[in-house]
RNA sequence: GGCGGAGUAGCUCAGUCGGUAGAGCAGUGGAAUCAUAAUCCAUGGGUCGGGGGUUCAAGUCCCUCCUCCGCUACCA
C-alpha cells in the first residue's frame, strides 16, 4: 500500500451578505473533486469551506433587519451550508467565523503578532467604503466614488498596523523558493510584481463598528475581517493548540482554492502574517476564473446571476460538475450558455460515455445472461484498449494535483474515444454469430475498461459513476483507485443487473416548467 | 506609463530542446446497426496578428508595430 498522506485543502469562508451562486459552487467544486480524488488515491484528506460572518456590512444589514447580527448571520450562512448536500460537496467541516472556536484562534493569532512586535498601534485616515471593506487612496476615488462604485466616507480612526512592510523581501523569497505557490503561473507574477512594487503597513484594525473579532487586550478595537478571516484556515485544525493532533498532521494546508479577486489577500498578506508569527505558510494558492453568463458579464443589478440550483435542476447534478471543470482550462474565465452545457452533456456524456457504457452492457446483458463474460487469449488490440485504461490514472492524478481539471477530463476521455472505436473495430454483435468465445473476451475486456473509466471519473461524476458501477457489481468497497488494474478486475461469472441509462441526452424535454438560466 | 499574458482551422484551444502545423466541436461524404437517432471511417490549400532580423531551417529565438486581457502606477 502507498503511504497515506495528508492533504488540506479550503474553499474560501464565503461572506455572507449574498446568496450562493455560481462562483460559490464552482470554487467548491473544484475543492470538491480534487478532495474526492485524493480520498480515492489513500490519502487522509480534510476539506474545509465555511462562511465569513463579520464586517460592517453585516452590521448594517442586520440593524436594517432589525434583528441582532448573529441571528442575521445565523440566518444567511444557512444556504451555503445547504450547497454541500445539493451539489454533492463532500467538505469534512464547515467553519464560521462567529464560531467561539475561531475567535479564540484569531486572537491567538493576534497575540503572537502583538508579542513579535509585528503589530503596532497608529492612526489611519482616508477614504472608506462600507460596501467593499476597503480603504481607497484619494487618487483612486471616481467621481467620489470607490472604483467599485460603492460610496465612500472620510474615516479617521486609530489602527493597529501589520508591518507588512518589513516582509517584502521575505514574501519575494519565498515565491521564488516555492514556484507552485501560487498558480497559475500568469497570477504568479501579476503577485510577485505588486510586492516588487513595495508594501505599506496593513491597517489591521477598526473602531468605527463593533461586529467583528475583538483585539486582545483593546476593547475599542476589532480584527481587520481579512486577518479574521484567513486565520479560518488554521481554525479548523485547531488552532491555537498547534500540538493537537489535526494540527500537525494538517497545516500548513496544502491548497487554498480562491477566485481571483481575493488572490492578493491569500498569497501577500496571510503568508506574511504567518511568517511573522513564525508559523508555517500554506503550500499553495490557486486563483480560479469568473463565469459569463452567455457571453454577458455577470451581475446582480443585471440580474443575470446564476443560481447552481436552477442548473441542477435543469441539466442535473453530474452533468453540471462536468461540466464546470470540462469546458474551461481551469484556472482561465469561462462563459456558460445553454448550447455548450448542451453540447458537454450530449456529445461527452450521453453519446461518448453513456452509450459506450450502455451498448456494452446490453451486449453482455444478451450475449452472456447477464454474466460478467469469460475472457480467452487477448489479441494485441485487446490488450492495448486495457492497459491505456489501467495506466489513465498516471496522467489523470498528475492534472489533478495540478488542478488541471480539463486536462484530466480529457484524458479520460481519450481511452473513451478508444474503446468506441475498438468497439467498432471488434464488432462483437458480429462475433457473437461466428466466434461467442472472442464476443465474451471482447465484451470482458470493455467491461473492464469501462470499470477504469467509472473509477477515475468518480470525483467529477460521482452519482453517474456510482450507477456505472453498480451496473458492473463492483463492490462500494472496491471502488478506490487500488483496485485500478488485474488486483480488482471483474470476475467471470458475476450476475449483473439489468442495465439502465446513467447518462441521459438532454432535449427540449427535458426543460422543466419553470424559466430556466436566463 | 510600468509589469505580465494572449493573438494558430468557422468555434474552443494544444503545440515539448526551432526542422515547412494538430485535437475536440461544427460542416460534408460514407460505413455499420450492439447502443441513449448513439458509434465508426474519410475529408482541414489555416499568409500560425503585421513587418523586419538570426538560422541550412521559426508558430517556436531577437527587434519593432497593431489589437485584446490582467495586475499596477500616476496625471488629472
Amino acid at each position: 500500500m502507498a503511504t497515506t498522506q495528508s492533504y488540506y485543502l479550503t474553499t474560501p469562508i464565503y461572506y455572507v451578505n449574498d446568496k450562493p451562486h455560481i462562483g460559490h459552487a464552482y470554487t467548491s467544486l473544484a475543492c470538491d473533486a480534487l478532495a474526492r480524488f485524493l480520498r480515492l488515491d489513500g490519502d487522509d484528506v480534510k476539506f474545509l469551506t465555511g462562511t465569513d460572518e463579520h464586517g460592517q456590512k453585516v452590521e448594517k444589514a442586520a440593524k436594517e433587519a432589525g434583528i441582532s447580527a448573529q441571528s442575521f448571520v445565523d440566518k444567511m450562512s444557512q444556504p451555503f451550508r445547504a450547497l454541500s448536500p445539493a451539489i454533492g460537496f463532500t467538505n469534512d467541516d464547515f467553519i464560521r467565523t462567529t464560531e467561539a472556536r475561531h475567535i479564540a484562534a484569531a486572537q491567538q493569532l493576534w497575540r503572537e503578532l502583538r508579542a513579535r512586535d509585528q503589530i503596532y498601534l497608529g492612526s489611519y485616515a482616508g477614504w472608506y467604503a462600507v460596501r467593499d471593506e476597503t480603504y481607497y487612496a484619494e487618487s483612486e476615488l471616481i467621481d467620489g466614488a470607490a472604483p467599485t462604485g460603492a460610496p465612500v466616507e472620510w474615516v479617521e480612526e486609530p489602527s493597529y498596523f501589520f508591518r507588512l512592510s518589513r516582509w517584502q523581501d521575505r514574501l519575494l523569497s519565498f515565491y521564488d523558493e516555492n514556484p507552485d505557490f501560487i498558480a497559475p503561473a500568469t497570477r504568479r507574477n501579476e503577485v510577485i510584481s505588486f510586492v516588487r512594487g513595495g508594501l505599506t503597513d496593513l491597517s489591521v484594525s477598526r473602531t468605527s463598528f463593533r461586529w467583528g473579532v475583538p483585539v486582545p487586550d483593546d476593547d475599542a478595537h476589532i480584527m481587520y475581517v481579512w486577518m479574521d478571516a484567513l486565520t479560518n484556515y488554521m481554525t479548523a485544525v485547531g488552532y491555537p493548540h498547534t500540538d493537537s493532533s489535526d494540527f500537525k498532521k494538517y497545516w500548513p494546508a496544502r491548497l487554498h482554492m480562491v477566485g481571483k479577486d481575493i488572490l492578493r489577500f491569500h498569497a501577500v498578506f496571510w503568508p506574511a502574517f504567518l511568517m511573522a508569527a513564525e508559523i508555517d505558510p500554506p503550500k499553495r494558492v490557486f486563483a480560479h476564473g469568473w463565469w459569463t453568463n452567455e457571453g454577458e458579464k455577470i451581475s446582480k443589478t443585471v440580474g443575470n446571476v446564476i443560481d447552481p440550483l436552477v442548473l441542477i435542476d435543469t441539466y442535473g447534478l453530474d452533468q453540471l460538475r462536468y461540466f464546470l471543470l470540462r469546458e474551461v482550462p481551469f484556472g482561465n474565465d469561462g462563459d456558460f450558455s445553454h448550447q455548450a452545457m448542451v453540447n458537454r452533456m450530449n456529445g461527452d456524456l450521453a453519446n461518448d460515455f453513456g452509450n459506450l457504457v450502455q451498448r456494452v452492457l446490453a451486449m453482455i446483458q444478451r450475449y452472456c445472461d447477464g454474466r460478467v463474460p469469460l475472457a480467452g487469449p487477448l489479441e494485441d488490440a485487446d490488450e492495448a484498449l486495457l492497459r491505456s485504461a489501467q495506466n489513465l490514472i498516471t496522467p489523470v492524478r498528475d492534472a489533478f494535483l495540478r488542478q488541471a481539471y480539463h486536462e484530466a477530463l480529457d484524458d479520460i476521455w481519450r481511452v473513451v474515444r478508444s474503446a468506441n472505436v475498438y468497439i467498432d473495430q471488434q464488432a462483437p454483435w458480429k462475433l457473437q454469430k461466428i466466434d461467442a468465445n472472442r464476443a465474451a473476451t471482447v465484451l470482458y475486456i470493455l467491461a473492464e475498461v469501462i470499470r477504469h473509466l467509472a473509477l477515475v471519473i468518480q470525483p467529477v461524476t460521482p452519482t453517474a459513476a456510482g450507477k456505472i458501477l453498480d451496473q458492473l457489481a463492483v463492490n462500494l468497497a472496491d471502488r478506490t483507485f487500488s483496485r485500478i488494474g488485474p488486483v480488482g478486475a471483474l470476475e467471470s461469472g458475476t450476475l449483473l443487473p439489468e442495465p439502465s441509462g446513467v447518462f441521459p441526452r438532454f432535449t427540449e424535454l427535458s426543460i422543466p416548467s419553470g424559466e430556466g438560466g436566463g
